[in-house]
DNA sequence: CGCGCTGTTGAAACTTGTCAAAGTTTGTGG
DNA sequence: CCACAAACTTTGACAAGTTTCAACAGCGCG
């Protein structure tokens, strides 16, 4: 409101685009903040950026500047070890916030690539810190953005260490399904973004496998599956079968 | 020194133990604070706490108060699922952060077990905020600290999500060696705190498993194990070990 | 000094990976 | 807008790695 109208049409994207009018602001990092502080924090993350399917919004070995909050589309994070092998360490949809790996090196230890045409917000890290100074809403919620990644994945860490095949798929279904009602979409259909070869390298388990147990799952009547069209029939189910050892125990 | 002579003997205990002039501190949380900065968290750290060989500082459920900094001893975090699996999360050595997994929902989400006779460094985390808003270096440091844990927990992702046994437990030695140099202790020669289980939980394999690698590897030239000890004769080898996949690639 | 926990080793079973082939969808260029 | 190529998915047969079950040995704690 400071410059003359019509000068910047830009900026006019920018305020529609604040974290106070943001469809996400109860998942993503303003929660808990007061009007005044949510203001501020609109202050500080002025800068959108798209990345088309397939592109990434940083790599591996990038100089770590900003977190990313994820406003439209789907991301995936890999690691890529010397000799070739990826793993992919986790998905990011709306509100979620991506990049916290550069933090303890400044230089960032993953590829964050777009699984279809996505937007992130730029969250200047440095900004962040002084504004979470200032601001204790802001930096107890940063705190606990922070540790429930850890936590999520200590999941993963159960999941890929003690878990066989269909449990599983059967628990990334669960998760999926959980944050998709949390952003106001159907838990029971849904598109999957990535291949199953990505499924896999998540999951520990190569392309194959993930197809035969979807296969095996639609036999079962627990869901219905068509190539990236995925609608569970049998949530209990698929719970059920997270916490199962074999038939004993 | 506010306090007349001899009336508080625990207070000299205190001192001796604060941050400013302990051994571990260029791997703890005060790296990179300077002298009237550390002198703040000595205030902040007032309170240890010992825990013999196999029990917890806190429990899965438990109410998070504080992060703990290991003093001394070796600690295992373990998470446990409904159907009564347990997955060993990490194990954690003198000078490392243990407790963060309690920040996201202000309660505790594994359990953290001493695997010998162990000694913490209380951290209020609610004071531990309040410094930290106050001293931009800890504020820095206290993140990369627990960016770090993420990153940690990555690479565990991709030991579980894409290597064989062989090569899981070659990285968990060299992890180990590179830890135990860091802290001034033999890289190739170290007792192993924990049991053939815990390593094959964390690991993602059987204790059988764990054993028979170890032996495959003792039957190579690699290393002598015997029980808990561990002397290390071919650290390059183990390296090579990690990034191969099979023959060809 | 013995009992129990921990570790080692063998053989068989099972899960998942590998290799191969064919079907399906998507995207691109004519 | 169609055709073709590339990418992705499905499925089968077989191989390999890991787990399971079992038996026994060794160390350490009470």
């Amino acid at each position: 409101m400071t410059t003359s109208v019509g000068i910047q049409p830009l900026s006019i994207e920018r305020l529609r685009t604040a974290c106070s009018t943001c469809g996400l602001r109860e998942l993503c990092l303003p929660v808990g903040l007061a009007e005044a502080e949510l203001e501020r924090l609109d202050d500080l993350i002025q800068v959108r950026r798209t990345a088309k399917k397939g592109q990434s919004i940083y790599r591996s070995g990038d100089a770590f500047a900003a977190l990313y909050a994820v406003r439209s589309g789907f991301f995936k994070t890999t690691i890529l070890s010397e000799d070739g092998r990826d793993q992919v360490t986790g998905f990011y949809m709306g509100g979620e916030i991506v990049g916290m790996d550069g933090i303890g090196t400044e230089l960032h230890t993953c590829d964050a690539v777009a699984l279809e045409d996505s937007e992130v917000c730029v969250i200047p890290f440095s900004r962040l810190e002084d504004l979470s100074r200032q601001v204790p809403a802001l930096q107890s919620h940063f705190h606990k953005v922070m540790s429930r990644e850890i936590v999520r994945d200590h999941g993963v860490m159960m999941l890929l260490g003690s878990m066989r095949a269909e449990e599983r798929l059967a628990a990334f279904l669960v998760n999926l399904s959980q944050r998709f009602v949390a952003r106001g979409y159907s838990p029971s259909e849904f598109y999957l973004r990535m291949t199953r070869e990505e499924i896999g390298s998540y999951l520990g388990l190569k392309l194959e496998t993930v197809s035969r147990v979807f296969s095996r799952f639609q036999d079962e009547g627990y869901i219905s599956v068509q190539q990236k069209h995925v609608r569970i029939i049998d949530i209990p189910k698929l719970r059920q079968l997270i916490g199962q050892r074999g038939g004993a125990c």
